[in-house]
DNA sequence: CTGTTAGCGCTTTCAG
DNA sequence: CTGAAAGCGCTAACAG
């Protein structure tokens, strides 16, 4: 592996005169000179060592990035790939990590002098405080942003149902834990909206996603219309299936709506009604966010930020607009 | 942040001595000293810095995953899991990174001097060569491995589905490219089974997974009853709900079986039948060779360990073995 | 059993 | 515009 002072000598300058033009001070040094730099950097194909700079810096080019334990859906990945470009193109490298629900982080972590730490979910106090005690940027959703968000997801859906015309509605989820924190606040939400409306709401199905888990929730439901306010595409399509199979009819006999516009939402026969979401638009957030060093809370609400992205992707679950 | 020189001073010891007592070599030394040293790296939080060891060594403690383009199912989160649980049982740090199809693999990677990268998807030659050059180690599965393992799941589906009774088949995948890689050998080797066993096989069904696009694929279908080998639960479950709708039943009419094992296969009505592979046992042999620094060729052909492996979980979208 | 010493590869003043 | 020198935090010989 060529060191720096291997270029250096091939070119026959100093390691200095290397290390400043290969570090963006090249406006010092003449044309000849940084094609020689370059010419030898290339030729031995010297790549700087991360572990010397980040001695000689104090802190590494390395962000990282926390993903929460919940499915991994392709809005997800979607997002991380953002973020990933987005700190590429600024010279900075991204990296993964997933955590489980109370999973302590691990020291390692920041012992790498990361750039900056990216959580994908609310991180509990304490880790984030040990973040920030290390003196690493840390960009993490406040966790009332984040209920925020789904009691609005949650209260969408709902509205989506009742001016679709159900005057009774249902909340499904999922009874996984680890999908805990995003399903409560989604039904409080829709719940919320329906006590303003004064809509009726039975009570709420907790769908096993496993074997028969579908089938015995929904043979709770009575005979009449009642409109479905599922957690994610997941569940509503294990809600769609029992459905259909027990006989119902859909958008007749009962509505649905998912959440994440997932590609099995759409492929799905019906197709299902799905909240969609700019997730594009939360990744440049995020990078630029800890790209120039700001926080969270240095910018506008994000949960009005963010509503404002959400959108419903009609399908076949629900009737057709009358417009 | 603490370094190694003010716990040995807040200990009144050497360096030398406090680096020794943290890196293994305590034997060396007195009870007494090991305890001041330990008591004082508490009581100042010392964290052993990353980049001054993986310069002092030549290598750092990281390992680089990387996650190929495919989707992200909880099958493939879990085998992550368990690498990731392994190293760092061993005192390593696992990060991961997803990999675009034919993205370049960022040089900045290797300047992290990794201890080593593994990739859950074979990796194009030239890389491969790149990281092996930079004297990093690789753990990746050679391409005709992972290829044998698909044609082995595509011909199990295949048998599967003859063993119940369909006397025709056909196979199903979708046509997003980036699944290609996997449906492909899949494909292949369904179809070697059945030309071996004289089994007729109908034209190749290519889904979109978008609105509509599986019931314009299963409209393609011969009346009569037909056994289909989908690429995946994900697949499955869009053929499923086409042929549901178009007044097709199962398995009567057709036969449906697909791969992974997945909670939407399970909790879908009807369930589909499905492959399920040992993740786990994945999970630990890589992990395992990495840390003995040992490469995939020396152990036994992977082919034939991993197709123990494979398993059908029954559904109701093939006959109930007669037994 | 303990301390001294010499780097690992890089960045960054600072003097020329 | 260039080069010399110091030091980031740690490890590992080696001498005591």
């Amino acid at each position: 592996m060529a060191t720096s002072a291997d270029v250096a000598q091939h070119a026959g300058l100093s390691r200095s005169t290397v290390s400043q033009i290969l570090n963006g001070r090249e406006h010092l040094f003449s044309e000849e000179t940084i094609a020689r730099v370059r010419a030898s950097a290339a030729v031995l194909g010297y790549r700087p060592s991360l572990a010397g700079r980040t001695l000689a810096r104090g802190t590494s080019d390395i962000v990282i990035t926390l993903i929460p334990d919940v499915t991994f859906n392709p809005r997800l990945r979607e997002l991380v790939d953002i973020i990933t470009a987005d700190l590429t193109a600024a010279g900075l490298t991204n990296l993964l990590r997933f955590v489980g629900s109370e999973e302590s982080l691990h020291d390692t972590l920041l012992g790498l002098k990361p750039f900056g730490v990216v959580s994908l979910a609310p991180l509990p106090p304490a880790q984030e405080r040990r973040i920030r005690e290390h003196g690493v940027h840390l960009i993490a959703q406040p966790r009332e942003a984040q209920v925020a968000i789904d009691e609005e997801i949650g209260r969408l859906q709902a509205r989506y149902l009742t001016d679709a015309g159900y005057d009774t509605l249902a909340v499904v989820v999922p009874v996984a834990v680890r999908e805990r924190g995003f399903a409560l606040p989604r039904e409080r939400g829709a719940k919320a909206w329906c006590s303003e409306q004064g809509v009726r709401v039975l009570p709420t199905l907790r769908v096993a996603l496993e074997r028969g888990g579908a089938q015995a929730a929904v043979a709770k439901l009575p005979p009449r219309p009642v409109g479905l306010v599922a957690y994610n595409d997941e569940v509503a399509l294990a809600v769609l299936g029992a459905a259909l199979h027990q006989g119902r009819r859909t958008p007749e006999d009962f509505g649905l709506i998912g959440v994440d516009n997932s590609s099995i939402a759409r492929a799905s026969t019906p197709s299902i009604t799905t909240v969609d979401y700019d997730i594009a638009f939360s990744g440049h957030a995020i990078a630029g966010l800890l790209l120039q060093r700001l926080n969270v809370q240095d910018v506008a609400d994000p949960a009005h930020q963010v509503t404002d992205r959400l959108r419903v992707v009609a399908g076949d679950t629900t009737p057709a607009p009358t417009s």
